[in-house]
DNA sequence: AATCAAGTTCCAAATAATGGAACAAGTCAT
DNA sequence: ATGACTTGTTCCATTATTTGGAACTTGATT
C-alpha cells in the first residue's frame, strides 16, 4: 500500500484507491480509447495482470459501465451517460448561472461557456451558442487544459499560491499554437495580472484563430474554482472588442457568484 | 453481512460485483438524490455500515466521482461528466444515426429521438429538436421506462420471448396516465403487433398530451436494442399524422441499421 | 455541565482481490 | 491436417483489502 503520499498521485490512470481506483482506471482506459477495445488492447493500456483485468472487466460489464460486443471487444456502457445526465441536470450552480450566460450571449452574439476547474483541466458544464447544431451540446463534459484557456487561467487565479504551484507542477505545457505558454514561469506572471484585473484573455493559445475573454467565479459552499467566457473567431472578434467585453463578463461572473451564494447557501460559518 | 438483496438474482442481477458494486451503488445514491447529501442521508439510503460507507465515500471523492462540500455534504463530481462526454462523442452508432435523425426532423418538423434499451429503461442518446433551447441537450442520458414509451416498446419487440418475459418481470407498471399499460398482459399483446407492423405508437402513455411513433433498430455487433421516434404534442400531431409518419420512420430505422451494419459491422471497427 | 447528534477513526476477523500458470479456442502458415 | 501462435478464460492457494462494530471526536443544544 502506498497511501502515505496519496496527494501526489492521481492525475492519470494509476490506482490510489485500492480496488475502486483500478476499476475506474480500466473504465477510463476503455472510454478514452477511440473504438472498441479488445482484451489485449486493455491489457497493454492498463498494465494490470491478466487474471485481475479479466475480473475487473466482468464487473464493469455487470454494472453497465461497459458493454461487451459480440466480437468480445469492450465499449462504454449506457450507465455512465445516465449517471452523468442525473448529475448534470441536478447541478444547482449551472442552474443559477444559466440565465446570466444567456444574457451575455444576447449582448455579445458570441458563444458563452461555463467551466469548472478539476485538477489541471477545465471541464465545460454549460454552453450557449448562436447557431446551434446538434453537435453543440457535445461540448458539455469536455475537458481542456487550464493553462491555455481563458476560463482555465481565470479559475487558476482564484487558487492560493501553494495550490496553484502544485497544479502547475502537474501541468504538461503542450505547445498547441505559437501563443501557448511554454512554462509555468510566464503563466504565473499572467495569472498575477489576471488576479489584479479580474479577467483573463485567451489569444489563440489553445486553438488558432480562436480568442476569448473570461472571468473567474469561486463556487460558494465548495472549494471549486469556475469561470465564464465569451469566445469567438479571430476574424470577427478583435482584441479591442474583447477588452470592451471584459467588463460585462466580469459583471456576469460577479452576479452569478452573488446569486449562488444566496441559493446554494454558505453551508456553515466557512471562510 | 447483509446479503438479503443479492440472493434473489439469476442471470442479470446486481450487487454481485463485490466492492465495485457497492461503490457504484453509493455513487448512484448520491447522484439520484436531489441536493447535496450528508453522511447520514447516504447512510440511510445505502444501508451500508458506517465504517464501510465512510471509506467508500472517501474513495469516490478521491477518484473525482464525488465532491465533498465545505459543510461535509456530498455532490456528484466532474469526472462523471467527462467520462460520459468521452463515451458519448465516441459513440459510433449515434454518429451513424445522426444524419438520418436530422432528415426525419426536416420531414416532420417535430422532435426526433434516438434511444437504446438498458435493462427495463430507454436511455436517450441523441435528439433533434425544432426550437432548440439550451435545455434540450439535457435530455441526452435521460432514462425513461421502456413499457410506456414509443422507442421503448419498439426496442422490446426485438427481444427474444424469454428475454422479453424476464424484462417485463422486472418492470414496475406505474400508471403515468390513463392510457398507460397496467400489466404485462396487454403490453405483450401490443409488442406482438409492433413486431408485425415494424413500428410502435405512444399515445399519451408516459406523458399526457404527448404522442409519438417509433421504429426499432437492432444495433449490429452488440446485443443492444435501440429505436428512433418522432414526438409531438397531441394538439399539433393527430393520430392520422402519426400513422402517415410511420413509414418514413421505419425507413429511417432500416437505413440506420443498414449503414451501421457496414460501418460498425462484424469486421474491424477501427478508425 | 450534561446530553445528543453527526462525523471520523480503529483494528481483529472475514472476505474478496490477486496474479501466475494452466487451459480452451481460434488463426495462420506450412 | 499439423504445429506454432495469438487471444481470451478459468483455476486456486496466497495475500491484501475490505468489513463493520465500537470507541472516539467535534459541535451544537438544553
Amino acid at each position: 500500500m502506498t497511501n502515505d503520499m496519496m496527494v501526489a498521485d492521481e492525475g492519470r490512470g494509476e490506482a490510489g484507491t485500492g480496488t475502486l481506483g483500478k476499476a475506474i482506471a480500466v473504465l477510463e482506459a476503455v472510454v478514452t480509447a477511440d473504438g472498441p477495445q479488445r482484451f489485449t488492447d486493455i491489457l497493454a493500456r492498463s498494465g494490470q495482470p491478466r487474471g485481475t483485468l479479466h475480473r475487473l472487466l466482468s464487473h464493469l460489464v455487470e454494472e453497465g459501465l461497459l458493454i461487451q460486443r459480440r466480437d468480445l471487444s469492450y465499449e462504454p456502457g449506457l450507465r455512465l451517460l445516465t449517471l452523468a445526465y442525473r448529475s448534470w441536470s441536478a447541478n444547482r450552480f449551472r442552474d443559477v448561472a444559466e440565465p446570466h450566460l444567456q444574457r451575455l450571449h444576447e449582448l455579445t452574439g458570441e458563444t458563452v461557456h461555463l467551466g469548472i476547474l478539476r485538477e489541471t483541466e477545465i471541464v465545460y458544464v454549460d454552453k450557449v451558442e448562436s447557431r446551434q447544431t446538434v453537435r453543440m451540446s457535445s461540448q458539455i463534459g469536455k475537458a481542456s487544459p487550464a493553462y491555455c484557456t481563458g476560463i482555465g487561467k481565470a479559475a487558476l487565479s482564484l487558487l492560493a499560491q501553494p495550490v496553484l504551484k502544485h497544479v502547475l507542477a502537474r501541468t504538461a505545457f503542450h505547445p498547441f499554437t505559437s501563443h501557448t505558454h511554454r512554462s509555468a514561469a510566464t503563466l504565473l506572471a499572467e495569472v498575477e495580472e489576471i488576479r489584479r484585473d479580474g479577467h483573463a484573455f485567451d489569444c489563440e493559445e489553445h486553438e488558432a484563430e480562436i480568442r476569448c475573454v473570461a472571468a473567474p467565479i469561486a463556487i460558494p459552499g465548495s472549494e471549486l474554482a469556475a469561470g465564464i467566457s465569451v469566445t469567438g473567431p479571430a476574424y470577427r472578434v478583435s482584441m479591442e472588442q474583447l477588452v470592451a467585453w471584459a467588463a460585462p463578463v466580469r459583471e456576469a461572473a460577479r452576479a452569478i457568484a452573488e446569486e449562488a451564494a444566496i441559493r446554494l447557501g454558505p453551508g456553515r460559518g466557512g471562510p
